[in-house]
DNA sequence: TTGCAAAACGGGGTGGCCCTCCATATCGTA
DNA sequence: TACGATATGGAGGGCCACCCCGTTTTGCAA
């Protein structure tokens, strides 16, 4: 089964067809996603990319490889973000802001979280670089940075971080002020309920 | 509409034979339930029940109206075990003892959590004591209580609270380790990510 | 350029789901 | 017992995911 070239240098390329009609699927899907949450009807994005429902199926054979393919390019600027994080002399602050603004992607691309989540442990070996472990790895660094400052217990893993700013955004996703609300929660798993007897963790 | 006797005294009684599907229909949704969670199917569930699935409808004009039906009586020993904390010495270890409570009982009602949190804003005025709100009163006291002994923020709501724990149970529902999970990412949402420079939370 | 096998396509079928209509059966009471 | 109010459930409509397989397109090689 053929790949988008972007994930793997393609044992043997796509033909040109298969190439324009799997771009013309993601892009369709883009659309309908931003419009109907990751939940949109495979059927109407078939429809939208002019394309026959049993093409959709044969690039992506699950609705979460779909979601990878669109949400690529977006997993790939956060981890850019977070390689530019790396440089920041205050590695509480960095690891901080760079979950803020994963916690910003994931609210503005509904489904981004859940998809994330579900990548963790489908065990999908054929998919070697799923956006999963491309984030896992980009906030590694900064976790470990900052616990090397002091500023993480040595006993959280990225996986944990991870999985509380995708928790706290599945919860808050369809509620109006949902990006508020995911950022208050956030600094609050951050510091803990308990009143500031600690440096206050600043804002993202 | 008739409704559960136990919802509200009812203006006229369920004639038996509607009484008896009614309780049909709970019993086989929560066996449902338990085998394949809350999207389980609403005809599957009326064929178990024996029953046609119109009169499901008529019953349970949502899912969700079935799942605050079958949920209430845990929903109830939630309530119960939330006023039996208020007695407890440390209000601080009430509320997280309560909260790790409500987390375990959603990761063992598979659904529960999310559940809980869309009745938060379904506005559906035509239910008196949703599950949402007996579970947030419930915990409001608790909350009280710490924040009064300074073992909680004062500017974290119960809402926040139950987020934070439905979102949680939400992330870690289908992983195989859920429930020990989410006991680990609730310790850590609580106490914070920072090293314990503060008073270690008790584990509960 | 042309021929041809491999690759890709998509219409249509299957089966599942949610939900509604309405002719029929059941219940409770006078 | 008889009758009106109440409740029932099967059939059917609309939507969906997914697959089968006859047809078309592509790219390579002669």
């Amino acid at each position: 089964m053929p790949q988008h070239s972007r994930t793997t240098p393609p044992a043997r390329p796509m033909r040109a067809d298969a190439r324009r009609n799997y771009d013309r699927i993601v892009t369709a899907a883009a659309e309908a996603i931003a419009e109907h949450g990751a939940e949109a009807s495979l059927e109407e994005i078939a429809r939208r990319a002019g394309v026959g429902s049993a093409t959709l199926h044969r690039h992506f054979p699950s609705r979460q490889r779909l979601l990878e393919a669109v949400f690529r390019d977006k997993v790939e600027a956060l981890c850019a973000t977070a390689a530019d994080l790396a440089a920041d002399p205050d590695p509480g602050h960095a690891l901080a802001t760079w979950l803020g603004a994963v916690a910003r992607h994931a609210m503005s691309n509904r489904g981004l979280a859940a998809s994330l989540m579900r990548g963790a442990h489908d065990g999908d070996p054929t998919l070697g670089a799923t956006c999963h472990t491309m984030i896992t790895n980009a906030g590694a660094d900064l976790l470990a940075r900052a616990r090397r400052a002091n500023a993480a217990r040595p006993d959280v893993s990225i996986a944990d971080l991870l999985k509380l700013v995708n928790a706290i955004c599945l919860a808050v996703e369809q509620e109006p002020d949902g990006a508020a609300q995911a950022d208050r929660l956030l600094t609050l798993a951050l510091t803990g309920v308990h009143p500031a007897g600690e440096t206050a963790r600043r804002r993202m």
